[in-house]
DNA sequence: GAAGGGTGTCATACT
DNA sequence: TTAGTATGACACCCT
């Protein structure tokens, strides 16, 4: 076991540095750092489709458990060198790709191959990325990238024109025959591998050359057993193919550009040969499209924005584009190569690790920086969406304090006022920012601005959040303190009572009052020698008020007109309350409102990005789709027309071509597309 | 002088 | 039943 992860690790280590050459960086680093939780090898050696969970085996390298004895140390450490070259070469674009690289096929019955290819330099090298985003979803996403690192960098184009480089292999028990899938003759291996051969021979690093002709030969026999129909090719030490699940969304974006065909069984072969196809001359260019199975998608990164928003969070964007940037250069620098390509890198170009070296040929660019750009704007504008539910939280946190202290009663309240005038919060926040209410008569006492006493009650915080600049109303404090609390000697009343009821025979007890001008209440209360003043009325305890009543042999008109100051002193506090309470509330809704409007444009401008991205992707794949086609050949070995066939993705993941019908009569072809779809969907 | 805001008060319902 | 509260409505005042 222990064996077999370092192996695939070691595989790792040697496809990136396949991809450092053509351009494509990948920061191992970041998979070695858990990001990811890689799939666990059950068993086999050589499982291609295997994750090697490479952060168990980080301990480990250091700690040289591996065995002393074990013939692969020597390919370790020269993968370590290797990988330090690489990391030297750059910084590293950590994208959230997991790699594992595989197959290049073995030929089941030729020749050894005598002479490792170069890994570095010459080889001649079909590799399979798996890209998976995560490990919850297991979305794998798998390309073939042929490298011929002999031109100097990834050929696209032209494959058949110097190699007769076979990616996907026929197996021992003879070609596989698939929807589109062409016929691998056995020839076909062998050129490969004499290329191979040829291309070791031309390396001066065996070395590494032993390390990637084994990754190669692994990969090959895992490929072999993976499209076997039931024996597997490569040697009993294959583990069983793992179940790959394709992300639904994926396969609903690959089924964009050839929606109508509706037919997407990849596993009901069809020969070419029904499609017009000459067999005999398929010799190279033999290209599977199984080989091309897509199980993942750009929608590994869109769905799963915790992950993509993490890696935008902790880190500019720079590096995404400096992938793309690095491919770019790559094509610069390497202008009249061709690159040949087995299939379609679709998860690559999906995710950006290639591309194109021309606008219409190149595979590699199938992921253009807009792409990136929706993706990175998404992933930050989810941050910033996280960030607001941070906000909110902590809002929502401090909310009901700082709304109870905003529609608190504080002071108004009967409680309020039977804690007496001397109450440290009324009397200090009227003496602190109000010149007080007796000052002020013509309002509303203690109707005073107290934003100075919010803050230290988590208002503060409050602002912070609030998207809007909040009304100066909003820190109003709207806590009227009641007047017969904290000036109940001082108290003084609205000019209206004295203009309405002057009481010109009362000077004498005008001038106890001094200068004050008296309410209404007041001064009835002054006309019939009530011993008490209005705010006292109003402030004192019900069980006072009443004692008072009984106790001071008062007559019906006295005890009603202090009954009727009493309650319309405390009806004046409640009435103040409830304009407070009602204004707090309608610039709460104010808020509220701009609240969603903000909310409401940033979906609109998301929604924007998405559909953006995605027609760019749905853009990309197309031309995927006809590169691909392009470049397949059919049983005659002539390249299929992209107008007869076309590019389906599975359920299962497979990529498998398929033929286009052309319907004839309309109405039947629509009512077996809703059959189809209907049985697709009942499994 | 009209408009709008603030305030007090009343009536009413409710606790 | 009473006291208190909440609130709509109205009137008044002020700017």
């Amino acid at each position: 076991m222990q064996n077999v992860k370092k192996y695939f690790t070691e595989g790792l280590i040697q496809f990136t540095i396949l991809l450092s050459l053509i351009g494509v960086r990948v920061d191992v680093d970041s998979y070695l750092n858990g990001y990811y939780s890689p799939l666990e090898i059950n068993d086999g050696p050589s499982s291609a489709y295997i994750q090697t969970p490479f952060h168990s085996l980080r301990d480990t390298w250091d700690g040289y458990s591996v065995h002393p004895k074990c013939p692969e140390l020597d390919y370790f450490f020269a993968s370590r060198r290797l990988l330090d070259e690489v990391r030297a070469l750059g910084s590293p674009a950590r994208f959230p790709t997991q790699l594992s690289a595989w197959l290049v096929h073995q030929v089941p019955d030729g020749s050894e191959f005598g002479e490792p290819p170069n890994s570095t330099s010459n080889s001649n090298v079909s590799a399979v990325l798996s890209s998976e985003s995560t490990g919850e979803e297991a979305n794998d996403t798998e390309l073939l990238v042929c490298d011929d690192s002999s031109t100097g960098g990834p050929r696209l184009r032209g494959r058949h024109e110097e190699y007769q480089t076979v990616v996907q292999l026929s197996s021992e028990s003879g070609p596989y025959l698939s929807n589109g899938a062409c016929e691998i003759p056995k020839e076909d291996v062998e050129a490969l591998k004499c290329q191979i051969n040829e291309d070791s021979d031309n390396s001066g690093d065996r070395e590494e050359a032993v390390s990637l002709n084994q990754l190669v030969l692994s990969s090959a026999l895992e490929h072999e057993g993976l499209f076997s129909s039931g024996a597997p090719l490569s040697g009993p030490e294959d583990p069983p193919l793992p179940t790959i699940d394709i992300d639904p969304h994926w396969s609903h974006f690959l089924s964009l550009p050839v929606s109508e065909f509706d037919d997407l069984d990849p596993l009901v072969p069809q020969q070419l040969s029904d499609l017009d196809a000459d067999i005999s001359s398929a010799i190279s260019q033999d290209v599977s499209l199984r080989d091309a199975m897509v199980t993942g998608s750009i929608y590994d990164m869109i769905p799963q924005r915790s992950g993509v928003r993490t890696l935008v969070a902790r880190q500019p964007r720079g590096p995404l584009f400096r992938l793309e940037s690095t491919n770019s250069s790559l094509s610069d620098s390497s202008p009249g190569t061709t690159t040949e390509l087995a299939t379609v890198p679709f998860a690559t170009t999906v995710n950006g690790t290639l591309n194109g070296t021309s606008s219409h040929g190149a595979l590699g660019g199938c992921l253009d920086e807009a792409v990136f750009d929706q993706i990175n704007l998404l992933g930050l504008e989810g941050c910033l969406d996280n960030i607001d539910g941070q906000l909110l939280a902590g809002l929502q946190g401090i909310d009901p304090r700082v709304l109870e202290d905003l529609d608190s009663d504080s002071g108004l309240s009967l409680e309020s006022s039977s804690r007496g005038p001397v109450s440290p919060g009324v009397s200090e926040v009227s003496s602190s920012s109000s010149s007080s209410f007796c000052e002020d008569e013509g309002g509303a006492t203690g109707y005073s601005s107290e934003a100075d006493s919010l803050p230290s009650k988590g208002i503060a915080d409050y602002d912070t959040w609030s998207p809007v600049d909040l009304s100066e109303s909003v820190w109003h404090d709207h806590s009227y303190s009641s007047p017969a609390l904290s000036h109940m000697s001082t108290t003084t009343f609205p000019r209206k009572a004295i203009k309405q009821e002057p009481l010109s025979d009362e000077d004498d007890d005008q001038e106890e009052y001094g200068d004050r001008e008296l309410s209404r209440d007041e001064l009835r209360a002054r006309a019939l020698h009530v011993p008490f003043s209005a705010t006292e009325i109003v402030s004192m305890p019900v069980e006072v008020f009443l004692e008072l009543l009984e106790g001071h042999d008062l007559s019906p008109a006295q005890v009603t007109l202090l009954r009727d100051i009493r309650r319309r002193g405390k009806n004046k506090l409640a009435a103040q309350n409830c304009r407070k309470r009602k204004l707090d509330a309608i610039t709460g809704l104010q808020e509220e409102v701009e609240r969603l409007q903000a909310q409401r444009d940033r979906l609109l401008r998301e929604r924007q990005h998405t559909a953006k991205a995605l027609g760019a992707a749905g853009q990309r794949m197309e031309q995927l789709s006809r590169d691909v086609l392009s470049r397949l050949r059919d049983d005659s070995g002539r390249p299929l027309n992209p107008g007869r066939y076309s590019l389906q993705c599975g359920a299962n993941g497979r990529v498998v071509v398929q033929q286009i019908r052309r319907p004839v009569v309309a109405t039947t072809t629509a009512v077996g597309k809703t059959d189809k779809r209907k049985k697709e969907k009942k499994p």
